[in-house]
DNA sequence: CTCTTAACCTGGACGC
DNA sequence: TGCGTCCAGGTTAAGA
């Protein structure tokens, strides 16, 4: 489900509920999501005040100063704010009790999402190895030129690689793309600088305009308060296949890249 | 290193 | 109505 876009605007809808609030109780109604909720999670949590919510890349981090809880949406994951009677339904799986007497309720019916723990001072090993915020000015085109000299891999593919940038998932890459009006087949290290400048600034647009908007609601992204996504009506490629391409007017290709449903123009991208 | 593939898990859409 | 198949916004692990 959330890429960046969606990750900011969770983060962005929870931060005037949660932070300053301290932690009455954790509730885990089951001990593991993607990976086993680590025990500091109900063992240090408790009684903590949030100081602040961070993002970084796709995850958000709940900060007190016994440590951050360290929290991934996966494709299903969405965190919500309700009063602390709300009854529970099914894939809801931690509850976060405020003493504001409302709840941080975590839903994930995939469970590829996860809840670790982050001591103080330390960065977790998920966090190592990422790339920059895209948004940050260590993002730009000469980073993916220079990265990507050598790749093979289909420019999509490495757009979407962690590692090389943070936040971009299959949406906004082919957005971005499109945008830039490069073919998502065409191997990363055949990519002149120029084009990539032009696809940096097309991230960074189509991120920004996204989180704007509250992000992009295709099923069931919802915000905190429970608002969806506005940039879904918003998006010229992504989920088009077939559909006559919004400059051409060509028919959109559809296939799958590195195993993910991409759609493109073959007349507008090169 | 880089690249490809399979796997994790549930639910909804679709075809028969 | 029911059942099988495929697909979905992410990421890691394993193997070549």
């Amino acid at each position: 489900m959330p890429e960046l876009p969606e990750v900011e605007t969770t983060r962005r809808g929870l931060l005037p509920h949660v932070a300053g609030r301290r932690v009455a109780n954790v509730l885990l109604r089951r001990p593991d999501l993607r990976w086993p909720i680590p025990r500091e999670v109900e063992a240090l949590l408790p009684g903590q005040r949030i100081e602040g919510i961070r993002r970084r890349a796709k995850y958000l981090l709940l900060d007190t100063a016994a440590g951050s809880a360290l929290l991934h949406l996966g494709m299903s994951g969405s965190l919500r704010v309700l009063p602390g009677d709300t009854p529970v339904r099914a894939h809801d799986h931690v509850d976060i009790a405020l003493d504001s007497s409302r709840v941080l309720r975590f839903n994930d019916p995939r469970r590829f999402g996860c809840l670790l723990w982050q001591a103080p001072g330390e960065t977790h090993p998920l966090l190592a190895a990422l790339g920059p915020e895209p948004l940050s000015d260590d993002f730009d085109g000469d980073l993916l030129f220079l990265r990507s000299r050598g790749r093979s891999a289909p420019v999509k593919t490495f757009l979407m690689d962690q590692a090389v940038v943070v936040g971009v998932g299959n949406i906004y890459a082919a957005e971005a793309l499109f945008m830039a009006g490069i073919s998502p087949l065409r191997a990363a290290g055949k990519v002149s600088r120029g084009r990539y400048q032009a696809l940096a600034d097309a991230v960074k647009a189509i991120l920004a305009h996204a989180i704007q908007r509250g992000g992009t609601t295709l099923r069931d992204f919802i915000s905190p308060d429970g608002a969806p996504g506005y940039f879904e009506q918003e998006l010229l490629a992504y989920g088009r296949g077939g559909e006559p391409c919004p400059r051409c007017g060509r028919p959109l290709k559809q296939a799958m890249i590195g195993q993910r449903a991409s759609v493109w123009c073959g007349h507008c991208q090169r």
